[in-house]
DNA sequence: TCGATGCTTCGGTTACGATCGAACTATGAA
DNA sequence: TTCATAGTTCGATCGTAACCGAAGCATCGA
């Protein structure tokens, strides 16, 4: 009767408890399991697999068979999005679960956003690349430089293989904690993924929270540094 | 038990149809009394007045007693932002009442995003803007620059009123229609305010879609030019 | 003061959806 | 085969929230 989208129901779809404990335990970027997903949400696994074909129908979610396990993932990088402006927007408004939890502050300085890296460090990231010139563009239409693209392939980063996808290279998303925006795009994961593999920052398991090495906090600050 | 903002809440509260019909409808920017809600709802006025508590508590609306009526709009940009980029990805997935209705090519074309400009004309003009050097900055931190404030100043916008609120003049707002950004802030809200007073552009009564008239669109073309 | 309009509150009905038990399918291991 | 694990589907229960009728306030005009 209304014309345009119907945002009702993704409200519903996020709305429901149990599924956005299941969206917010996706934003770590693992894909899951339908078990592990019914216990972090607290319901049996015949609610869950019902929740889970809701999601996946209004392709918030995507699944993939590997032997008897079904691995759940977000279904894209937009439904990451989403989700963190989501928590942003919730976070500003008090709709907290506990007031500032025991990993909170880990959280708020750095953690998984769905693929890339959020929080304190993932701002400073951006606003890094962006002063030192290896980002430039405004609003959305973020994009390498040519001095980028030459610190990028220093660092070991395969441009290439991220330019093949339709995905975007660079792009923005907003930080729940930081208020800000933080680096997204498969620029972002691949920066992250190298962080990981170097041996920079560890995962703590069962969380989105990212814990950097004293090392890795050295070598961040040194690549990627601030003009203040 | 969960660690972080609860997204849940303001996912149902978004969720309910009668709810979001009527968040749609102060999108337009206009403050709508209680009975003009129920009736873009289809309710009765019991039920909004209960729906539109539950928004109110949730602080998604704000309501200002005027005489014996009562009128509701937007808590704040935040919201409008919010909801915008809900109907982007409503609209990506399908999620739609009714394919394209009759209106649809016109709001795509122009329409009013809570208080500033949406659609092809309002990607245009942050597009001109960024081009023309008007505005400048990545990410999310857009700031005019020194020609751009000359130019704001000859056409007749007071800066300094602009600036002493503590809103962000500029910033981006995703675009359900265009999937790109737009121009929000105070600033966007006052060249909408601009195009209206001049009489460039008439709002379609009933709808959030902005028709330019025939001089609109040239005042608009020159002020506002594309490279391409 | 009286009536009309705008809106809220209360009470009761109703409907939808979340939940789980039980049964069924599928994959892997012994 | 047989058993165990992973997951879906079905059916029934149950709670909650949306909904409206009716009554109660509040504000305005006469």
């Amino acid at each position: 009767m209304k014309e345009g989208p119907d945002i009702a129901q993704i409200g519903s779809l996020i709305g429901d408890p149990a599924r956005a404990n299941m969206l917010t335990a996706l934003m770590s970027g693992k894909a899951l399991t339908a078990t592990e997903l019914a216990g972090t949400a607290g319901i049996t696994l015949q609610t869950a697999s019902s929740h889970l074909s809701k999601l996946e129908a209004g392709s918030l979610i995507s699944q993939r068979k590997q032997g008897r396990h079904r691995y759940f993932a977000l279904a894209d990088d937009e439904v990451g999005l989403l989700l963190e402006s989501l928590m942003g927007f919730a976070a500003d408004r008090g709709f907290t679960r506990h007031r500032t939890g025991p990993k909170d502050p880990a959280l708020r300085k750095a953690r998984v956003c769905y693929n890339h890296l959020a929080g304190d460090y993932g701002v400073r990231l951006l606003d890094s690349l962006v002063a030192e010139e290896v980002i430039a563009g405004s609003g959305d239409t973020l994009a390498l430089t040519g001095a980028g693209r030459e610190k990028m392939a220093a660092l070991g980063i395969d441009l290439s293989a991220l330019t093949k996808s339709r995905r975007p290279v660079c792009r923005t998303c907003l930080d729940w904690s930081e208020r800000r925006s933080h680096l997204a795009g498969s620029l972002g994961q691949a920066l992250l993924g190298l962080f990981l593999d170097r041996g920079w920052a560890v995962r703590e398991p069962g969380s989105r929270a990212v814990r950097f090495t004293g090392n890795g906090e050295k070598e961040f600050a040194r690549l990627f540094p601030l003009p203040g």
